[in-house]
RNA sequence: UCCUCAGUAGCUCAAUGGCAGAGCGACCGGCUGUUAACCGGUAGGUUGCAGGUUCGAGUCCUGCCUGGGGAGCCA
């Protein structure tokens, strides 16, 4: 028995035109006549099924397979058949059909258009539809593509604690994780819970950012990234949202702000080359039926350089610009969604980065400017998704940081590990977060952060 | 958390305060190359939940639940 994945079809369908092949799915639809019928068979290996040719006085068990439903799980062996003149290349002449796993007629998922929301509550089945398979394999994909974007350079990958009791950064709301008993938990003298007795002998939670600890490992192997799962207990309910995502955040040592944006287009660029490449079937058809014209889009931005222009000259831009805006435009204050989409959308109409934010708006551990009022901060704005990427150059001058997080009420001794990097050989260094999903949103135009998750949690939603 | 829209057959949606319907899907039958096939037929309903107004509520009112879109927070 041979058996061959659908994807090594559509690589090699001349190495196995004429030969005897099994090959293992889902039926996506039966079609039958009187006396032949076809099955559209899809195994997952492949956005694209094989159609399966079924004919009365070739099986044994012809009735059976006629009545087969949408879902069923199959093994067929047969001659596979070149057909170039019609509308697949390929066809498998099943000399014998096996049922692993029947699916009777209640299968929800049937073969005509169902909406994102129906598909999200039976998520467990969607990645069967094309929407799904496509996403989930370019999540694959895009995942790997990470990886090999930085080890390509060199860097080194390390994965940081998903435990922390860094509280400090003030990056999001946490998730408190704890083995103490909630209905009766240890108090101290003055009747609060005492963590002392927990199960690290202090508070802890799910971390929301591996920076910190990638920065300690940037000061040792220089270029360095992390990518992992971030967890966020914030109270968001948008679709660009979730609780669980993972996030991508390189940090380089000996480079300031301008090296960073430099890596961080170069990365964008080349996970778009990577999915254009490596999942054409894929990104063609979220380009038809997704968001249209989405891969000319794709194709345009890596030919193009991507803008850069200063938070002050962006108030600026929006000032003088005559759009209406719901919020007031004013140096001092953060962009809201409507600016970040009218500077992304509308005066770029690619990808843009802001830099220089106003120190009052950004975190503590963003490198102060000469002007004394700004950061070395820059975020990266892309149309459809708004920002994807928020990074910096950090303080390294031990003096200044402890000023700053003086401003933030951030006691030095919560962070003195932190501290003591730029007491021992502390150089100029800068990272970035990426977040994995919305580049995946960006990448396939699927607009919503809950369809490009396999099980996705939510405010008030942890199903599967 | 705030604003806003929606919830009717398995799915997608109709129905002026007056008999709850269609398309798709499912099921049965037909068809010698189908492509989300096509043609004919059959079954399928506590109109999200609780209350109220009314001779009469899917439709109007109140509360709640769930979901979408937008905002804030952020990646």
């Amino acid at each position: 028995m041979n058996k061959v994945a659908v994807s090594q079809l559509y690589m090699n369908a001349e190495f196995y035109g004429d030969k005897t092949i099994t090959v293992n799915g889902w039926i996506r639809t039966n079609r039958d006549q009187k006396s032949f019928g076809f099955i559209t068979l899809n195994d997952g290996s492949h956005f694209n099924s094989v159609q399966v040719v079924y004919e009365k006085e070739m099986l044994a068990n012809y009735d059976q397979v006629t009545k087969l439903g949408v879902g069923s799980a199959l093994e067929v062996t047969g001659r596979l058949a070149l057909t170039p003149g019609a509308r697949q290349p390929f066809e498998l002449k099943a000399e014998k059909v096996t049922l692993e796993g029947d699916s009777p007629a209640d299968y929800p998922i049937q073969p005509k258009r169902h909406t994102r929301e129906f598909l999200r509550e039976v998520a467990y089945l969607r990645p069967r539809t094309n929407l799904f398979s496509a996403v989930f394999r370019v999540r694959s994909l895009l995942s790997f593509a990470v990886h090999s974007f930085f080890q390509e350079r060199g860097f080194v990958c390390l994965h940081a604690p998903i435990i922390t009791a860094n509280d400090a950064e003030g990056a999001g709301e946490i998730f408190r994780v704890t083995t103490l008993d909630p209905i009766n938990p240890p108090l101290t003298e003055n009747d609060t819970v005492n963590y002392g007795e927990d199960f690290f002998g202090r508070k802890t939670n799910l971390t929301v950012s591996g920076q910190l600890e990638a920065e300690a490992f940037a000061l040792a192997f220089k270029d360095v990234y992390t990518f992992g799962p971030t967890f966020r207990a914030e109270n968001s309910n948008t679709a660009r949202h979730a609780a669980e995502f993972w996030m991508i955040e390189p940090e380089i040592a000996f480079a300031d702000l301008s090296d960073n944006m430099n890596l961080a287009e170069d990365m964008v660029k080349y996970l778009v080359n990577y999915l254009l490449d490596k999942a054409p079937a894929e990104m063609a058809f979220f380009s038809q039926y997704v968001d249209k014209g989405l891969r000319e889009r794709l194709e345009k931005i890596v030919n193009a350089e991507f803008s850069r222009i200063s938070y002050s000259e962006a108030i600026e831009s929006l000032q003088k610009s005559k759009e209406e805006f719901e919020y007031p435009v004013e140096w001092g204050r953060d962009l809201q969604t409507e600016h970040e989409r009218y500077l992304s959308e509308k005066v770029f109409n690619k990808p843009v980065f802001v830099t220089d934010y106003p120190k009052e708006i950004k975190a503590f551990y963003m490198r102060l400017n000469d002007d004394q009022k700004t950061v070395a901060a820059m975020d990266l704005l892309v149309p459809g998704v708004g920002e994807i990427i928020g990074g910096s150059q950090r303080e390294e001058r031990a003096n200044m940081l402890i000023k700053r997080m003086a401003e933030f009420k951030i006691r030095p001794e919560d962070l003195d590990w932190y501290l003591d990097l730029r007491k021992y050989g502390g150089v100029r260094h800068a990272g970035f977060g990426l977040g994995f999903e919305r580049a995946l949103m960006y990448l396939t135009g699927v607009s919503n952060i809950r369809d490009v998750i396999p099980f996705p949690r939510t405010v008030n939603s942890c199903e599967f």
